[in-house]
This record gives structure tokens, sequence and C-alpha cells, in this order.
DNA sequence: CAGAATCCCCTGCGATACTG
DNA sequence: CAGTATCGCAGGGGATTCTG
């Protein structure tokens, strides 16, 4: 990775997030991942439990869930409650720090859902530009 | 997938952003990945040209840079602009759409950032707590 | 400069089976 | 119910080489 000698010359905008050592990116490793948006905008709604997201989440393994929701967790944005009940009951929520995390998430998503369509036609477009 | 056939008390919230078949997980996969958000955000900016995004973008590969700036084209997030001029010149502008997106992508990004430390210090408190 | 193509490794992830 | 443990493979992605 060879990074000039003259700091004068470079220019990182934005902080340094570009970089490819800014710690940023490990949490948005969590934050983007495929399932980790989707907890985080279903607990944005109200807490859930284990089975409950396995359910909602279409697709997703109890593997992969698992270790999403660990990850949040350790991370901040995600609590885990116990209830020592008969069966066992686990709830999910969010913190206040994942709560605002959430909102993000949420106004990505929401608009990347309201202009699927026109996304998906604008692929059409390009795979017929490319056969045509 | 078994998925339960009363549709009665199916509820699923959001839309169905969070069903396996939803296409707008496919759009999430360029938009969410490691370094199309990124790339949307450097050019929120202002146009780069190819290599000018892989100095800035520390670590990418031209061939995941290139592959991710493909994916965005075709999606119509990223306008591609060849100048044929020697040696030759290629730029990349987001087309308003990626705007709108890149807004929504840096807001999130921003985030994170701004509160990288806490969430850091939130894992070291967990790997403590594990080992001690 | 701006990529495409090839090779190849490594790991993310699903499937399955087992525990508290 | 709410997970862990183990196995196995496809494919994501880095390094390198080649083109216009």
């Amino acid at each position: 990775m060879p990074w000039p000698k003259s700091t004068k010359a470079v220019r990182v905008p934005k902080a340094n997030l570009h970089s490819a050592n800014c710690p940023t990116r490990l949490i948005l490793d969590d934050v983007m991942s495929r399932w980790g948006s989707l907890v985080l905008v279903l607990l944005l709604e109200r807490s859930y439990r284990f089975s409950e997201l396995a359910y909602l989440i279409g697709g997703v393994s109890e593997k992969m869930l698992s270790q999403t929701l660990r990850r949040l967790e350790v991370d901040g944005f995600v609590r885990r409650e116990v209830h020592a009940t008969k069966p066992p009951k686990v709830e999910y929520s969010l913190t206040p720090l994942g709560c605002e995390l959430g909102k993000h998430v949420q106004s990505l998503l929401s608009f990347v859902h309201k202009n699927a369509s026109r996304v998906l036609k604008n692929r059409d477009n390009a795979k017929e530009r490319e056969a045509g």
C-alpha cells in the first residue's frame, strides 16, 4: 500500500472515512451487512424474540441471525434480555444508540425500496443495451 | 421456504422488505456493499476519475472498484463519461437518483463515523466482560 | 490511464445435528 | 425456545498479467 510521503498534497475528504485503516469500516461491516440492516429496521418498530426475527426475515439462517445479533449487541446497538421462563424467552431491542442508528438505516432502506422498480428497470435497460 | 397459507395473520411490517424474494435486497447488495457505500459518498462531493477513486478509497483493488462502479452504473446511480483524450480519461458522477441515494448513505456513514469511538469502547467492554 | 481476464485462495454462509 | 458445533462448498475478492 504505497502512500505518498508528502502529506501536503494529500486531501482526504470527509475525515478519514475512506482510509483503509479507519475503524469506522469495521463497524460498517456489522451495520451494512445483509441481515444487520434488516434487523435494525425491524427492531426500530418494537422488540422481538429470536424466533420472531427468524420468521420475519425471510431466508436468514439461525446461524447468521445469531451471529448478526451478537455483533450488534457487542457494538452496543442491540440489547439482549433473557427471561428465565419456561420455555426460555429472549428479547431483543435497540439501545438508544441503536435507535438513532436504526433511523438512518431505515431512511436508506425506505428510499431504496421506494425506488426499487425504477432501479430494476434501469437494470433491464442496461442488459438490453448490452444485448442489442 | 414454507410460508403460512393464511395471509390473514401474517403481518409483514414496512411493506415486504423483509421477505426473501423482495427485489429491494438485490439493490441493497450494491448499495450497502463495502465499496459501494464509500463510492457513493465520495461522488456526492464531486465527480472523480477511476484512478482518483482507487487512490482515495484505501484498500480497494482495481477489480473490486471496477465491479462496484459498473453495478452502480447499471442500477442508474452512477454515470460514466468517457473522454477520448490522450491518455484516456473516464469520469464518474452521480445521477440525480444516485445523488438522492448518496445523501441517505452519507447520513448513515456520518453517524457511524461520529460514534465510532463509542462503539469501539463498547466492543472493548464486551471483550473484557467475556474475559473477566 | 482505465480497465478485462485469469488464477486461486480463503471464508462466509447454509445445512445438519446436537445442547440447556 | 434459543441457540451452539461441525462440516462442506460456492463464490467473493486479492494478486497478477494483459489490452486499447
